[in-house]
Order: structure tokens, then C-alpha cells, then sequence
DNA sequence: TAATGCGGGTAGG
DNA sequence: CCTACCCGCATTA
């Protein structure tokens, strides 16, 4: 490495992780790590991040956000997607002024008796807000192990609020079941998914299990990586309709945005550009989307979402659920910055944002039984030493193409049509990028 | 009881 | 060839 490149990883905002070009599904991946994120518990957008293999946060996979294991038929790369957050479908407000969201069960059996439960405030029914924050999908997380480190990269921009982290899940977990167990009675109908407290509950937890996960040992050496935050802020008034590009500065998209584009992994425009960034070889072609993308005309009629069509299956659950609402229900279009982001404010870059990337993933099957699989363990085989070359992948890469779009102009509108209660919810399909395959 | 992982299998693109 | 996702199974906490 450089000295150069030295240097700059002293000073430079971003992770470890974004210093490389690389993609979880890369044959190779960085190997000359010499320094290693620490655990970010609430990633979000399209990031990577490289983590000690003796991180038992990421030994575990842990994410604040409730991730399942989705099967992607590859032993090497984990895959997990994420599960929304469980929320009040009145919307009602608790007692101290903010919303339920409860974290979605991750077992599917478990999260469907969740959902049967009535919110412990208003007693309405609860609802699970699904995660569409990538291409109208659950967001994603890959996870991957190699060498001595853990891989981490995720792709999407939640478009929902966080949930409760695992480990306050947890806590009010235990907390309940102490205070069931030691008083003679328990209102049943509190029972739901343990109650009410919702975030009211935060105040009983210690404080160090807001971020404490195994090891909360590491000082957020990159306070610009992860706002401690929520960027949707659960105590806006419901009434109150905060601006609807009111994203306050949002650190966390301070972290995410070097090497990608390049790559075709696309960086959202809302991420800053600005050149303290790292990655040097980042270009971006983002803005431009009619440069680099002669060849996808095609896709353009993509940018046409249509909501009705677009979202994928798991929709019908949440017109289902959703339809019911009334109207207060502001909140999901209004703070949920992540389906409307917004950077420079009146940037016109503003709603660009959700853009998404269709990496193509080196399909490894697993485990030699069945058909002569080269061992799949090529990933892995690869000489550990062997240093990795960015310049390469970006040539190899760059025979791709990157299609790009930008939102159609009714995106502006989405927000403020909805009036209905829920189809704001749909309202935007980004699918505004794709990776072509040559 | 759940969280987690795994992997077989399906559907749609 | 992929991606998303459903389902059951096993292990662990």
C-alpha cells in the first residue's frame, strides 16, 4: 500500500470496508487489511464494511435491524434479509410521545403469532411495515468470511423505521418475564408481544444496551458512520407532518458511497460527493444517466414503477394489512426519509436516491455431495495472500454497464397524493440502476 | 420459545 | 442463471 493510501486511511471518513473496490460475491477479496471497522450495529444503504474475524458481533451477524436468514444457495456468503418493523397500525402515539416498532420475530412462526397481538397502547392491531429498501425488497446483508476477517455488505436504504436493537428486544424480554413471574396476576391482554413499552421501555433498559452488543467495547470511531439516531423520529407529532424531504443531516450517508458506482453498485446520489471521500477511483456516474448507459433503453421503462405491479409478492400482505388504516398514518411517508431522501435540501438530486444494484452473484453451490461441484471452496482457495488488486476488478468489471434513471417526476408527488392511507407505502420503485451483464 | 443456519424446492424474470 | 422466498430440520440459547 501506498503511502498515499496510507495516509489517507488515517483521515478518511469512510470504513475500512469502502476502501476497497470489492463485492461480497468477488472471487478475491481485499486481503491486505490491515485495519478493520469496528461493529456498526445499524447499517444502512448500499455499504461495506470489513470486520475482525474475532468480532463477536459479526461472528454473529448481528444487525439492529431484524434480519433473517434467507437461503441464497451459496455456503459462502450468508445472506439475510430484513423484516421490517413491527408497528401499530393506528399509528397511535405512547405515552411518551413516540411509536411502537417492535422488532419483527425472526422466526416466521413466531412473527405471526406477533402479529395476531394488539398494540399494548390502543389495542389496535399490530402490523408488520415490510422492508422495501432495495428495489422494492427486503434490504439485504451478506456476510462472508475470509481470511481473518468478516465481510459485510449490505444493499438497500431502509425505508422503514428501526426497530427495537435485538439486544433491547431482549432486555424487555427479560424484563417482562421477571415482572410476570413475580407478581401474582399480568393484565392478559398486555401479553401481546410484551407491551407497551415500545420505546417507552427504552428508559428501563440501561442505557448500555441501546448499543451494547457483545462487545461494546469500541468507540464509534466513525461517529459519521451510524447517527445514534434513528433518522425517523419516532416523537413527530403525528399532526405534524414534518417536511417531507426533512432529512436532518443524515451522518450515516456519510459512510456509504466510495467505490460503488463504479462498480455498478451504485451509490445514491443523496450520498455526498464530496472529494474528502475516499476511494480515488471512484467516478461518479451517477447524475448522469443517460452517459453510460447508451445501451439500456431498454430499461428506462422501468423507471415507469408502477406500484400496483411492481413490489414483488409480499405486497399483498401489506395492502392487506395496510388497508384498513384510517389516515394517521402521515408517518410513513412523511418520516421515513430513506423512501425520500433528500441531501442538499432542494437538491433535485433529492429523490433520486433509492437506487439500486443488481449485483451479480457468482452462484457457489455448496457442499460437493450432490453434483461434482468444484469445490465451492474456489472462493476460499484462493491464496489468502495473494493481495488483492482493485485496478483489476475495476477493469473486469468494468465491462459492465451502468443503467441508470432517475425518478420519474411523480416520485415528488407520491407524498403528498397519498391521502389514501396506504399506497403511499408503494409509491416508489427505484429499480433505477441494473448492472448489465455484458 | 425463538434465534439462527442450512439447504431442498418453487416461482418469476 | 438468478433472485426472492417458502418450508422443514437441527442446533443453540
Amino acid at each position: 500500500m501506498s503511502r498515499a493510501e496510507e495516509r489517507e486511511e488515517a483521515d478518511c471518513v469512510c470504513s475500512v470496508g469502502m476502501k476497497f473496490t470489492w463485492d461480497i460475491n468477488d472471487p478475491k477479496l481485499p486481503q491486505d487489511t490491515k485495519q478493520f471497522d469496528p461493529f456498526q450495529e445499524w447499517t444502512d444503504g448500499y455499504v461495506r464494511f470489513i470486520y475482525s474475524g474475532e468480532d463477536k458481533n459479526a461472528q454473529r451477524h448481528l444487525s439492529g435491524w431484524a434480519m433473517r436468514n434467507t437461503n441464497n444457495h451459496n455456503c459462502q456468503i450468508l445472506k439475510k434479509s430484513c423484516l421490517g418493523v413491527v408497528v401499530c397500525s393506528r399509528g397511535c402515539t405512547l405515552p411518551d410521545g413516540s411509536r411502537l416498532q417492535l422488532r419483527p420475530a425472526i422466526c416466521d412462526k413466531a412473527r405471526q403469532k406477533q402479529q395476531k397481538k394488539l398494540c399494548p397502547s390502543c389495542n389496535a392491531p399490530l402490523e408488520l411495515l415490510p422492508c422495501r429498501g432495495h428495489s422494492g425488497y427486503p434490504v439485504t446483508n451478506f456476510w462472508r468470511v475470509d481470511g481473518k476477517a468478516i465481510f459485510f455488505q449490505a444493499k438497500g436504504v431502509h425505508d422503514h423505521p428501526r426497530p427495537e436493537s435485538k439486544s433491547e428486544t431482549e432486555a424487555r424480554r427479560s424484563s417482562v418475564k421477571r415482572r410476570v413471574s413475580s407478581p401474582p396476576f399480568t393484565p392478559k391482554r398486555r401479553l401481546i408481544e410484551t407491551p407497551a413499552l415500545g420505546p417507552a421501555l427504552l428508559s428501563c433498559v440501561d442505557p448500555s444496551d441501546r448499543i451494547s452488543f457483545i462487545e461494546p467495547n469500541f468507540p464509534q470511531h466513525y461517529p459519521s458512520f451510524q447517527s445514534p439516531e434513528p433518522y425517523y423520529n419516532p416523537h413527530n407529532p403525528l399532526g405534524e407532518a414534518p417536511p417531507t424531504l426533512q432529512k436532518p443531516a443524515n451522518p450515516r450517508l456519510y459512510m456509504s458511497r466510495p467505490g460503488y458506482e463504479f462498480q455498478g453498485y451504485l451509490t445514491s446520489p443523496s450520498y455526498p460527493m464530496t472529494s474528502d471521500f475516499c476511494d480515488p477511483r471512484v467516478t461518479p456516474v451517477l447524475g448522469s444517466s443517460s452517459s453510460s448507459s447508451s445501451s439500456s433503453a431498454p430499461l428506462s421503462s422501468s423507471s415507469s414503477f408502477d406500484p400496483q405491479t411492481k413490489p414483488p409478492s409480499g405486497w399483498k400482505e401489506l395492502l392487506k394489512s395496510s388497508a384498513p388504516y384510517g389516515d394517521n398514518h402521515h408517518y410513513y411517508s412523511t418520516e421515513y426519509p430513506c423512501r425520500y431522501p433528500s441531501n442538499a435540501p432542494g437538491s433535485p438530486a433529492a429523490l433520486q436516491t433509492i437506487i439500486t444494484t443488481t449485483t451479480k452473484v457468482s452462484y457457489q453451490p455448496c457442499g460437493p455431495p450432490k453434483p461434482p461441484l468444484h469445490n465451492c471452496s474456489s472462493l476460499l482457495d484462493d491464496p489468502p495472500s495473494s493481495s488483492y488488486s482493485t485496478e483489476v476488478k475495476v477493469t473486469e468489471e468494468s465491462g459492465g454497464v451502468i443503467k441508470s434513471l432517475s425518478f420519474p417526476p411523480d416520485t415528488l408527488q407520491t407524498k403528498t397524493e397519498r391521502t389514501d392511507g396506504y399506497d403511499y407505502r408503494y409509491a416508489s420503485y427505484p429499480n433505477a440502476y441494473r448492472y448489465d451483464d455484458y
